[in-house]
DNA sequence: TTCTGACTAGTCAAAATTGAGTAATCAAAA
DNA sequence: TTTTGATTACTCAATTTTGACTAGTCAGAA
């Protein structure tokens, strides 16, 4: 439902189409959520079916015709009910990168430090980045700097394993 | 192609059946990877064909036949190149949670820091599993000393979150 | 001995997700 | 002016994932 949440939270500030949504969220959001455009739209239509959102075919000149989205009441009500739950609820995360390091005696401890010294890198580029950031306004904020913590606290923990190897 | 190299590592050890494999990371690996059993057994089907395993009927007894899954050649080949790509690169994690934070001004500061709060709760709870488990032998070991590490980092983060608040 | 609940070993139809399109508009270069 | 490339706004078939079964075995209780 942390897809759905996003959704109904974006279209209570203004209406939008599917595309513009899906822009947004790909722009300012990767670094929570990846929604890749046909997944948009089916949830969007799933939405409209539960009475959260509508419809509205909108024309502008000769352009050919546009869906936009509008919350509804109930949508509004739907919101809030799931912001409050995810704000109530740890999600635990899953790390399918760690599978690696599951067998990384199966490699020779030169390689395998090799090969961890390359992820540091890719590491450290993806934290540069991320600290690059300009800083938003409001909430959204929050979600910035929760991933340069977590970049950064990796960053700790991958220097540990690559600091005990041998 | 992570969870395809969590079921050639495994079976790397020992010949298993779906249903075995499947037990196995559900009870070890489920900080790391969410593998439902219709899951497992169509990417096993899909590793058949790829001819990274074969599958060999089994009768024991008069109990219905199994089917089990053994490594080829080419599953090893494959082990050690999925190996090598899983460890060099870091998967950037996507939080989720974090939707519910980026509306988080839309609540009264008073029931954020109680729901905040909450979340805290359950996000202790699962430090404090996670460190009752025992500790494994080689590399696994690896894997729950990043879960602790991340939790333990999650934790901070959430505390300067709610001492934010106000 | 027969019943019950738990475990083993799967399968299947339905739901969700995605890569790879289409088709229109517009701005700017050739 | 024609072409080219980028942007907007979607759609569809194919792939992947899942909840909810089925069906056999076994150990112990009644």
């Amino acid at each position: 439902m942390d897809r759905e949440l996003l959704l109904l939270g974006l279209l209570r500030q203004e209406d939008m189409h599917g595309y513009q949504l899906h822009e947004f969220i790909n722009r300012n959001m990767s670094s929570c959520v990846d929604l890749k455009k046909p997944t948009a739209y089916y949830l969007l239509e799933k939405m409209v079916e539960s009475g959260w959102i509508n419809e509205i075919q909108e024309q502008e000149g000769n352009r050919p015709p546009r869906t936009v989205f509008q919350l509804t009441n109930e949508g509004e009500t739907t919101f809030h009910r799931l912001l409050r739950e995810n704000i109530a609820t740890y999600h635990s995360t899953k790390f399918a990168d760690d599978i690696g390091l599951a067998f990384l005696d199966t490699l020779e401890p030169e390689e395998a430090k090799a090969l961890l010294n390359t992820r540091r890198e890719s590491l450290v580029r993806e934290l540069t980045q991320a600290q690059l950031i300009p800083q938003h306004s409001g909430s959204s904020q929050l979600v910035i700097e929760h991933l340069v913590h977590h970049l950064q606290s990796e960053l700790e923990w991958l220097d540990k394993v690559i600091s005990k190897i041998r």
